[in-house]
DNA sequence: TTCTATATCATGGGTTTTTATGGGATTCAA
DNA sequence: TTGAATCCCATAAAAACCCATGATATAGAA
């Protein structure tokens, strides 16, 4: 498996922790670092996961910009001061920071959204929510190309 | 591990101790001089901090730039100046030299911000002003790139 | 099919370890 | 000898580790 598919809700326990699921984690053993890397989406309110390999590919595509780049300054500021490595427990489990939380409107239900090569990781209600409104979108548009 | 990711606040105490994160440290540990190398940096009111490896690396790539570019002016102050090595104690923690605290305006707490390869201290206020600042322009470049 | 053994998974909880932090004692250097 | 730096230990909170349970799925035998 190395696609990231389907959708999952899940429950945050007490401690903070979540079973990500398995079929995400089969995307990931077969890497270094056993668990997943996240950071909150600026457009939008969930959290984004990868594996760390692709964010280290990503983080290699910043390198390759001109060292004293404003550019480079700015995507160096936002991509790795924003990331959290989550390692997994012995049981599949992450523990999510506070203010990732925060920022997805998190309380005590996780959903896992696949997206390919990366997922999100939302408020079920919300996620609901922004899928309709995906929806709605692609309806319109193709009401108005149809027009 | 091997890129300074996340961003951790961290309390100084009286005698100007600091705690360097642990995931921080991991990405030390393993290499000859146990503690980190900082300096102020040439543009900002913070501190750019590394392993002795990478900055053995910097050091001999400045050889090689040109003498009058941008890149020489800024590797030079920074290198030959102003550089601090400081061993960690028995539990972590570093000593930032009061040149620095001062030039990065830090009092009580500390922020360090990972930067993959590389990571700063600065002050969490200050931080997150520029932290904003940098989102903003990424946000900027990426309307002007879609108009 | 139906029943049973096995494996996987999400979840809960107890225990141990790590981490950040404070402070005393000792060493060092000007 | 006095202030600073280093070493050592204590503590509380957080994180990591370990194991148990119930639900679900799977496989194989009757």
């Amino acid at each position: 498996m190395t696609l990231f598919l389907s959708t999952f809700i899940n429950k945050l326990d007490k401690k903070g922790r979540v079973s990500v699921p398995a079929s995400f984690r089969q995307c990931v053993v077969k890497h270094s670092f056993q668990g997943i890397v996240v950071f909150g989406s600026y457009k939008l309110p969930t959290v984004e996961g990868m594996s760390f390999e692709r964010m280290e590919r990503l983080s290699q595509n910043v390198d390759t910009l001109d060292i004293f780049s404003e550019a480079q300054e700015n995507l160096t500021a936002a991509l790795f001061s924003d990331t959290h490595m989550l390692p997994f427990d012995g049981d599949g489990r992450v523990l999510l920071p506070k203010l990732l939380l925060d920022h997805a409107q998190i309380t005590d239900t996780v959903a896992f959204v696949g997206r390919g090569a990366t997922f999100r990781i939302w408020n079920p209600t919300l996620f609901e929510t922004y899928q309709a409104k995906a929806r709605q979108l692609i309806q319109d548009r193709e009401a108005s190309q149809n027009a």
